[in-house]
DNA sequence: ATCGTATATCGTCGATTAACGATAAAAAGA
DNA sequence: TCTTTTTATCGTTAATCGACGATATACGAT
């Protein structure tokens, strides 16, 4: 039995992605950037009450989390939601 | 404006129930709440690979969220979901 | 080649988390 | 009353988190 289904609760998976959600700072910045659909990281430092550090900090763990993807322009990182594991976090959370 | 809104996301309050959820052991405890409705703590215990007193930890962090209630029954404790929160949760991912 | 801008990473520090065993507390049963 | 059962709490320990400033890196512009 694969577990490829797509509703299939992984406790482990559904925890981290959870885990990552689980911060004031990251819910903001996926709100963000689903408003947005694409954001440079200065415009999210601008936003939140955080030092560019600690912002580059949560980004980083949105992306290690697989729900933020970044891509470099430049000199600039520009972040946006993948919005394929996002929707699965949906179905997961609907099928509790 | 007064913000008592079902769908709003109050983003302190969304990451507090993502960090409750934000563990595999909580996972599995409210998964296993849903299916069975109620639940007496040491069946918990019995279904995790974890020490007694590690579950009463995750069961009292579950209970803080307020994604789970108890209530003492005679030497025992039954845990079960508050489906009114669970549901404002769905709402609150599904708005996102 | 140098400078300025944008971002990531490092190192640190205090706070929180997760795990456990030991113990306390409450109620049922002998 | 004494014992057993069930659960919660306490104290400890190692690990992780969240925040920051300082620094490194990468790139565009001068």
């Amino acid at each position: 039995m694969t577990e490829n289904n797509d509703t299939f609760i992984d406790a482990e998976r559904f925890a981290a992605i959870c885990r990552a959600m689980g911060h004031p700072a990251r819910v903001r910045i996926v709100s963000h950037l689903l408003e947005n659909n694409i954001c440079v990281c200065g415009r999210i430092v601008e936003i939140l009450p955080l030092a560019q550090s600690t912002v580059s900090q949560h980004l980083k763990i949105l992306k290690q989390s697989g729900l933020v993807t970044g891509i470099v322009d430049g000199p600039r990182s520009c972040y946006c939601i993948d919005r394929d594991l996002l929707k699965r976090f949906k179905n997961m959370v609907e099928a509790l």
